[in-house]
DNA sequence: ATGCCTCAGCTCCTGAGA
């Protein structure tokens, strides 16, 4: 089994891209994040048509996430109960017995603004749902763009980023609380290359100059980190005329 | 460089992303 999450960039733009993708890609799930569409809008038709079903979450300009899935998606929730929010970021569904959960983390623009604050209480929120959801549910995985750097190992320029936005103590420690609640960065299970990013700034040549970031992550739980097999970022698309800004991430998980 | 790209929208500029 095949999972996979990918920050499309507006899903209106690369709809394309996405199912061309699958198509060279046949994976059993794929969270999409910041497809920036109304859910009146979204291209259901065309993943039925790729062989897949698919549940969504959007919203206008900004934002919005989706799980498409060649099996059934169950138990759908939306954001993260108990926490008010006119954000669509999280989609949560019970596929082929795993509980999948997208997610699109606040950005935070920068440390000290109100966004800051609000990507702060938003991970603390997230965090308390979670822990019961995995009471509910042991074998799940978190995957989607978190906009939060492990270490500076996921950092092109650690020195010049420095305590910089997805770069700061205080996001990372919200990242290693989640780790702590019995998740794994299925990511560094595995032997990768130094310098692997999943993000690269659209200015500057950041992806041929390879000036990135890892910031979308697939974090497995504790039950399922037996069948976790390889986990991969997949550079391609990033090499496509007009590519989303990230590349998708890939979890192979034994049947 | 409060910059560089890219996208959406009350679209020929601005806000936001990361």
């Amino acid at each position: 089994m095949k999972l996979a999450t990918w920050n499309i960039n507006s899903l209106t733009v690369r709809l394309p891209q996405v199912l061309q993708w699958l198509a060279d890609n046949p994976v059993d799930v794929l969270a999409l994040q910041e497809i920036k569409m109304t859910d009146d809008k979204f291209p259901a038709a065309d993943f039925a048509a790729a062989g897949y079903q698919a549940q969504w979450f959007g919203q206008k300009t900004y934002n919005g996430v989706a799980l498409i899935s060649r099996g059934p998606a169950t138990d759908v929730v939306r954001n993260i109960p108990g926490f008010d929010d006119d954000m669509s970021r999280v989609l949560t569904a019970t596929v082929d017995g795993i509980r999948v959960v997208g997610a699109y983390f606040p950005n935070g623009q920068a440390p000290g603004s109100d966004k800051f604050d609000y990507k702060m209480h938003w991970l603390q929120a997230l965090r308390a749902w979670l822990r019961t959801e995995l009471e509910r549910h042991p074998r799940l995985v978190l995957m989607g763009d978190y906009n939060i750097t492990f270490d500076d190992d996921d950092v092109w320029d650690p020195v010049g980023l420095k305590d910089t936005i997805h770069c700061t103590e205080e996001e990372r420690y919200h990242l290693r609380a989640l780790i702590a609640l019995g998740l794994h960065d299925a990511y560094r299970l595995f032997p990768q290359a130094p310098k692997s990013y999943s993000w690269w700034d659209y200015r500057d040549f950041g992806f041929r100059r390879n000036r990135g970031l890892r910031i979308d992550h697939v974090l497995v739980s504790e039950a399922l980190r037996p069948a976790a097999r390889a986990c991969t970022i997949d550079k391609a698309p990033r090499k496509n005329e007009r590519p989303s800004d990230h590349a998708p991430v890939v979890l192979e998980l034994a049947d």
